[in-house]
DNA sequence: CTGAAAGCGCTTACAG
DNA sequence: CTGAAAGCGCTTACAG
């Protein structure tokens, strides 16, 4: 291993560009013109080239803090989520990356744990950013992080009102399980709400309320937990003593929905065919549980994505449009026609 | 939203330490004495206090890409994982990043997703990083990322005999999981191996073989699967349509173990009645599975700190010993005596 | 105790 | 087509 700082034979290890122009025989200002490929028409395509072989065979790289230095701009953008170890949020992560490496940005997440900016002992980064994109959060929580260009992912329409936005159309998620199970047959249903009070969750509620309101006869009860399986499960199993006890359960969450399913265990009810259980997001242990989960694919990498994009085309002066990124029903064997009988 | 670069009255709207000067009355580089808190024996206690006064009225903040290019640092490292949507990375992150921060670094994770730094159309961001943390992987995978200081997490002794590393005592853990099923009475096992050409998960399995070896009547059998759960289930499978089929399933990840629970019930074999099945890491799908999983829990999140603490000793000049880090078995449900009979 | 100056490695007018 | 020079905002000898 040889540390960055070493020097060989008295010289730096790591070339400057000035060590190409030297080795090139050409002055900075044209290996500078060359490898910033802004050499057309002003420096001779032969120059160009030697200048270009000898960068190469030197292993030469752009010095980045002179380039930030230069240039006023950070090439690295933040990104704000609620916690890195959700696998929702991670895939938010992998997508964002992805489009930021393609034009040449790094993303730098923050806060690294659930603790909130504000309070955290965390050093703060956003001295050195040029963007921001935070997801899942309102406006508010971002108070600290001073003025930088800003994209909110799946916060709603409030946040969409101040800065560009890309949500995911829940409600119509939410209405298409409510479909689902009503023409499954299901009248009563419980609601396992999530226990954040964040827009993607209040929207969730609120259209699965609406929907089964619209439904003859249909009946919601609610009982909210905190994103967690043990709390889930003692939601849900609030639910299920209610007297007349909902058939099915529509969980806010896929998480929520294993805490449903152990909930269900306790009791005896066994999962369709005594109760349908429903949840959000389509994470891993969707397919991990057994039956294996009726839910709604949210697609968080496609919403890192877009995120960026918009970001960057924020980033070059220009007005991205904020938008929705519909969600998919993914029908699996948690759900079947209700119990028939006195229910 | 103000833009960064933007200025007010003609002035740029961020503050240098030029205008904490000539606000305050003294010289740009009796600003930085101060504000680097060099200034002891060098400026006046109460100059020094009026800088302090003026720059935190003025909001100023040093900027980074200058202080980087003078110091020839960048206080960034990056953490190489192989796919940060698994939990477990989360938590190393996490660890990773909350030790960086109280030490004013910031953590970059590479690659940002599950494609290697080969052939990655990833921006290559090693040429802005002080060092590198790489967990769970091989020297070799790291062979694109250049000489810069290394601390190695969870590659075994091979890495630990080219950089300082934290590894986890995963031997033991295994050890221990033996032990606990040897205990109830088990003899005839089968071990879920994880097709993933790493140390921690050779050591496993080595582990498991030897310790079963050193069991009276003792016999193991093995299936690999991708660490996933339809190919986990179908490994699992294989050692459960064994003509002697095993009474305890060990598996080398918890996501494994999900898979096996799916081969069991696909036979009518109820956990732990019939068969015991035991996990690795517990991440929360082995809270989330019913019956709870009994696991080994690895402490990722020391593991990334710990990690971290050792490079940043490295940055120093030190020379960090390497150590490894216990991991706990974690009794749940999913074990319990063999089944008696003719088994 | 304080300040003027050099220099980190770039990019980009500017001059030729 | 090419180069000399300024300057981004710091830190740190150096001079006083």
């Amino acid at each position: 291993m040889t540390e960055a700082g070493e020097t060989v034979n008295g010289r730096s290890a790591r070339p400057t560009s000035k060590d190409v122009a030297q080795a090139a025989g050409v002055s900075q200002s044209t290996v500078s013109l060359v490898l910033g490929r802004k050499w057309t028409g002003r420096v001779s395509p032969a120059t160009a080239r030697a200048v270009q072989e000898t960068a190469e065979r030197l292993g030469y790289r752009p010095n980045a803090a002179a380039r930030n230095l230069r240039l006023g701009t950070t090439r690295t953008v933040l990104l704000v989520i609620p916690t890195i170890t959700a696998p929702f949020f991670g895939a938010v992560y992998i997508g964002a990356a992805r489009v930021a490496a393609r034009n040449g940005l790094a993303v730098v997440v923050y806060p690294p744990d659930d603790a909130g900016p504000a309070g955290s002992p965390f050093a703060a980064p956003q001295d050195a950013i040029d963007g921001i994109i935070a997801s899942s959060m309102t406006l508010d929580a971002l108070r600290g992080f001073g003025p930088a260009p800003l994209v909110m992912l799946d916060s709603g329409p409030a946040a969409a009102g101040a800065a560009p936005a890309v949500d995911f159309a829940v409600e119509d998620g939410m209405r298409a399980v409510v479909a689902h199970l009503a023409a499954l047959g299901h009248r009563r249903f419980g609601h396992v709400a999530a226990a954040v009070d964040e827009w993607t969750f209040r929207a969730r509620g609120d259209a699965a309320a609406a929907a089964v309101a619209a439904l003859p006869g249909g009946t919601l009860d609610r009982a909210a937990g905190r994103i967690e399986v043990h709390s889930a499960k003692e939601a849900a199993g609030r639910l299920l003593d209610l007297p007349h006890r909902p058939t099915a359960l529509i969980c806010d969450d896929d998480l929520l929905a294993a805490g449903a399913y152990k909930a269900a265990r306790a009791r005896g009810l066994e999962i369709p065919r005594d109760l349908s259980v429903t949840g959000f997001d389509d994470v891993e242990i969707a397919r991990a549980l057994e039956p294996e989960l009726t839910t709604v694919r949210l697609p968080a990498q496609e919403l890192g994505a877009q995120g960026m994009s918009a970001l960057l085309e924020l980033l070059e002066g220009g007005r991205p449009p904020s938008r929705a990124l519909p969600g998919e029903l993914v029908v699996r064997t948690s759900t079947a026609p209700p119990p028939a009988g006195p229910g």
